[in-house]
Parts: structure tokens; sequence; C-alpha cells
DNA sequence: TCCGAATGTGGGAGCGCTCTCACCACATGG
DNA sequence: CCATGTGGTGAGAGCGCTCCCACATTCGGA
């Protein structure tokens, strides 16, 4: 009579997928040992986890998430939040590499990661709903502005937050990962202060990231210590189009420039076309130097001298960090920051001094 | 005594997020008036719907997915299935195309975008027993190659997937979002025929992508029509660097070549380098066609004659298709197939015939 | 010999939700 | 007047799992 033992299961499949109970009975065991042996196996005995080992195997059994969770209160999944409003940004390969990067941290643990884009201003307060609903176990959050609040949100919400750069509100005890962005900058003035360039302009990041920031000081730094003065400097969004413009402007009002620090290689990119499209020669006439050494643009004919932001290594951290602030929530984790390497290449060869 | 009822919730911060009867009771109805309010309320009066919505408001209430999902057997997620090996790849615009694409589709629903990314053999398997596993609602495959089963597999499990690109079997019934690749492969052809390039060479994809082949035997059969002779093909991988290497092997077997197809933009790019690492020039000497439309190329100095691609379209196409298969397990999803446009720019201008 | 402690086991409660069902009130029709 | 809906409601079961606790068994030391 018991007979409306076979329910549904998995709803879309022919055969219901096996519950614990089926398990614990294929291997002659009570539920609790089975759920014992499927969990670290303490205190169970040689033959007990041997049996259920092998109904698992036999039954293809896969534990209900969703059941786990609702006990455990745990989801098994962290969220990487990327507040970037449109698809133009998403093709920066520093997505790619973030991904891919988290991703990699997150091999070896039963953790999935769940992609949170979110828009302007309403849409973040879903995503922000979404976060605080305990519906992740923590959250890894990049490329946010000023305007963006999440390191204070987060902060006091209790979830386990990650930031990928530094966040502008450090206060709250979040842990992130970021690049010396300030030495970066100092080192692209000090390599063209070195092969002798004096007349210097500067195609900086948006002025809400602080990333941009930092680069940009960093290098209003070494110039001052090269003994030189600080050109324009235009503000741009980190990509190609964006940086063409900068430059734009820039050449327009300091047409004798002979050196361009741009603070993504994509903005450098569209300096070089610029400079091109004024008759003008790279690196002969201008030297551009870039900064993420992006890999793309690592294969181009001209090659692009650069700050190394070495972005999936970096996200790899972060991942790591995370899962540690997630099963120690007590734990203070301090913020990583990568040394920044200058790598020379064409863009900034031959100057005849 | 019951005075265990302010139990954990959320397990990391302060106060616990409230339960549907929490809400219940501050709205002064019962459990099952609260959560049919909530979801579509169907024979809820006025009232008592107007009550539960001030009370979510109040209370900031949030569903437990997990103890939904667990009788409705529903996880309110998809997987993006990526079976590629690295982050090189993964730097190709084509997956952060999809991964906007597919995460614009989901907006509105209350729809969660898992990413799986599974590496070779072993952990592909893994991938597919948390896809069978009934953690996720709905898939989308991309980029598969032939020696994956995934088609098969997830075909036969009753999984609803979308695939983004045709999969090398189709008898499964899966339904896929694709482009006409063989149609962009002629276009290129009749194209550069009518520019009066006559010695033509090729960089195809991999040999084991249906969008690589496609893209194949729509070019040669261009060729044909034109009434010229298919030149030599090498196989490439996509990628700038493949693009590179496999024109240094075109031109030492045919250094006469007057026009090249590459069957992505990243390697028309490695194409192009190469042609001028010969000291030849594009277009002048080699005219160079390749395939995406490729935003980031685009800005490029030379522009890029190309076969457009609408990446983002097609992958929101998808997201909608997967939502269908899954609100209706039933209907029969039919292929979408979009049209290839030829963009002409630079690479393949002024051949004097 | 007997008593803890350690080790292994199974039963039961309960996580927060949905869904079936019984029920009530009131309308409508014979 | 009673049969038959019909909109609205609440109690109760149960989804598959983990965890607490009670219990059985074994082992070491007094």
């Amino acid at each position: 009579m018991n007979e409306k033992s076979r329910r549904s299961g998995l709803l879309h499949a022919g055969r219901p997928s096996p519950t614990l109970e089926d398990l614990a009975t294929a291997a002659g065991v009570s539920r609790s040992t089975a759920s014992r042996a499927i969990n670290g196996g303490l205190k169970v005995s040689p033959e007990a986890q041997a049996a259920v080992d092998a109904a698992i195997v036999a039954l293809g059994y896969t534990p209900n998430r969703a059941a786990r969770s609702l006990v455990t209160r745990r989801t098994g999944s962290i969220a990487l939040v990327i507040p970037e409003p449109d698809a133009r940004v998403m093709m920066d390969p520093f997505f790619a590499a973030v991904i891919t990067g988290v991703n990699e941290a997150l091999r070896g643990t039963d953790m999935q990661l769940v992609l949170l884009m979110s828009r302007a201003g309403d849409d973040s307060a879903r995503t922000m709903r979404y976060l605080r609903g305990g519906h992740v176990d923590g959250a890894i959050v990049v490329s946010f502005h000023e305007a963006d609040d999440w390191a204070e949100t987060l902060g006091t919400t209790g979830l386990p937050t990650v930031f990928i750069g530094r966040p502008w509100a450090t206060g709250f005890g979040v842990p992130y990962v970021d690049l010396d962005n300030f030495e970066g900058g100092r080192l692209a003035a000090r390599h063209l202060a070195g092969t002798g360039r004096t007349r210097l302009g500067t195609v900086a990041g948006p002025a809400d990231m602080t990333a941009a920031v930092d680069r940009l000081e960093g290098w209003m730094q070494g110039i001052r210590e090269a003994g030189l003065q600080p050109g324009p400097v235009v503000h741009g969004d980190f990509t190609t189009a964006g940086g063409a413009d900068a430059a734009r402007t820039l050449f327009s009002e300091a047409p004798e420039l002979d050196g361009v620090f741009a603070a993504s290689d994509l903005m450098a990119l569209g300096v070089i076309d610029t400079v091109r499209g004024r008759g003008h020669k790279v690196p002969e006439d201008v030297a551009v130097v870039g900064f993420d050494n992006h890999s793309l643009l690592a294969a181009n004919g001209l090659g692009l001298t650069t700050v190394t932001q070495p972005m999936v290594d970096m996200a790899v951290t972060a991942g790591q960090l995370l899962i540690r602030a997630i099963e120690n929530p007590e734990e203070q984790l301090e913020p990583v920051i990568y040394p920044a390497e200058l790598v020379v290449r064409g863009s900034t060869a031959g100057h005849s001094r």
C-alpha cells in the first residue's frame, strides 16, 4: 500500500532520481548512516561506508541540493557580481579573466558560480535583495564605481564578500584583491621619461573607479619624480573607442605630445589609432604605454608596452579568499595586492634623443 | 514555551530572515493565503492580497528558494555550459557576447545564470552529473566539439536544452540557434572573387566544430560558383596566434595567394600579421576576410572585411527558447538560423585588376 | 567485576515552502 | 426550500535532507 513510493523525483527525466532513503535501503543501512557516509564519513564503519559508496554508484545517486540547502543554510553557490551597464564593457577581456579565475578557484569545491549582472539603479536593488536573501553563500564584486554602495551594504549585511579591485570604502573590513595600480602608473612614467619623452599626455580611466584613480596618481608621481611637467589629462571609459576619443581631445589641446599613458590597453589601442589618423608614427613620434597586458593585443603587429596585470591569478585569489571567508566567518582577511610590472614592447621603442 | 520560534534564518546576517509563517502572521492571514498571494494571487481577496503585499515590504520578506525548490522541483536557475579547456579561449569575445545575451534573456524572469565551465574528460562527467542531477531547470550549451556528446546525453536525459551553434547530432530534437555559416562562407568567396582575387587560401576553424565546417563548405561552394580553383586549406583554432601560424603554413605552401578567408576575426588578425611580417601589404597584395564582425577589431586602423554574426542577439534568442522549453516541455521547438551578412571594410579594398 | 568513555547506529524532528483537500460563506437555480 | 456551484480560506502533509538524541556495542582502566 506504500506504493506511492515511486514519486516524481527529477521533473523532466524518465526515472525519478533516487533519494537518500533509496540509497540507504540499497546499502542496507539507515538514512542517517548513509548521510554520514556521504558527508565526511565520521563515525561510520568501513563496511557501512563501502556499502554506501557502492550504492551511490549503482543508483547514480546525487544529493538533492535544495533539500540539503534547506537545512544546512548553505546554498553551495557564490555570486559574481558585475555591476556594468552594457555588453560593450563586457567585451573587455578583464571579465573573461575574472570569470575564468573565479571558476578555477571553485574547481575541486562543489560550489557553483552564479552570475549576477545588474544594470542601472533599480536592477541593482534587485541584485542586492538577491544577495541578502541568502541565495548564495558569498559574493565576489568586481568593477564597481563610486556610486555603487556595494562595499557598505554588503559589508554590513554579513554576507561573505571579496572585492576585486580596491573598494572606495575600505572601512567595512571587506577583503579585496588588487594590483598595485599606483606603482604601475609610476613605472609607466619612469619608463617613458627614461626613453627621453618629455611632453607626456594622459588618457586616464573613469574617475569613479579606484583602479583608474590610483594609476593616475602613480603616473603623476612618476612624472614629478622624473622632473617633468605633467601634461593634459583626459578621462576615457576603458574602451578602445573611448581611448580614441580621449586622444583626439588630448592632441587638440597639446599637439606636440611625444608620449601618452593610457590606463588600459584597449584605450591605448584607440590612442594609437588616433595618432596614426593624425599622420604620426608610433613610436617614432609618439610613444604609447598601456595597462593590463591584454593577451589579445600582444599578438598585434606593433607590440604595446604595458603594465602587467595578472587578472586570472587575481581572480583565483579572490575566489580562494571568499571560500576561506565562507568557511571561517570569524577570520579577519587581509587585502592582497599584486605587484605591477612593466612589459616593454615596440610602442615605446626607438626615440632618438 | 514556543520561544525557540526565533531560529537562525539567514546564516550570516544579524536578524534571521522572516519565513512565510512570519509573513502570514504579520498580514493576519494563513500561511496558505500568503503563499497564494505571493504566487500569482489566484483566489485571493483584494484585502488579503493588500495585507500580504504590505507585510512583504514591512518585513523585507524573500521566499526561501531552497524550500520552494524542494517542493516545486524547479530550481529557478539555468546552466550555461562552456566546455572549453582554457582561459585563452575564454578571451574570445564570443563568450562575453553569449553571457551578455543569455543574461539579457533572463532579465525579468527570476531565473539565475549558473556558469558551468568544464575541462577535459573527467570534469565533463562531473558537469554532466550536475546537469542530470536536477540542479538546474535547463541548459544552454555552447562551443561544443564533435567529441562531446552533450547533444546525445542531454537530448535523452529530458533536461530542457538549447544549443548555440548547430550540434553534430541533430536527431535528438534539441533546438539550437545558429548563424547561416554556409552562406557566410559563400558571401566571403563571392566578395573576394568580385574584387578580382583569384588565388584564394583558407584558414579554416577547428574541423570538429560545425560552425567551422559549415563556413568552409560555403566558402568552397562560393569559390566553385565563381569559377575559381580552391587553394590550400589550413585549420586554425580560432585564436589570433593560431591564425598567424596557419597563415605561415599557408604561404609557405602557396606564396602567391592574393586572398585569404579566415573563419574568425581573431584568426584574420593573425593572418594580417603574418602577411605584413612577410613584407606584403593588406589589402594591396593580399585581401583578408574574417568572420564574426568582432567589435574590438572594428575600431582597428585597418578595417577588417568580415561576416556579421549577431552573437548577442543569438544568445538572447537561445535564452528565450530555453525559457519556452522549460515552461512548455511538450512543445517542439524549431532551430533558429540567423542570416549572414558581409561587412566590407578596408582589408579587401583596392585591388587593381 | 563493573563503570565510564568511545564508537557506531537508527529514529524522529524539522528546515520553509507548495499543494491538496476540506470547509465555509454566499450566490444561483430548480 | 434544498441542491449545486464558486470565490475565498486554513489545516495538514510532505518534498529530501541534516542533525540531535537515544540506544547498542565494545573497550579500557579502576
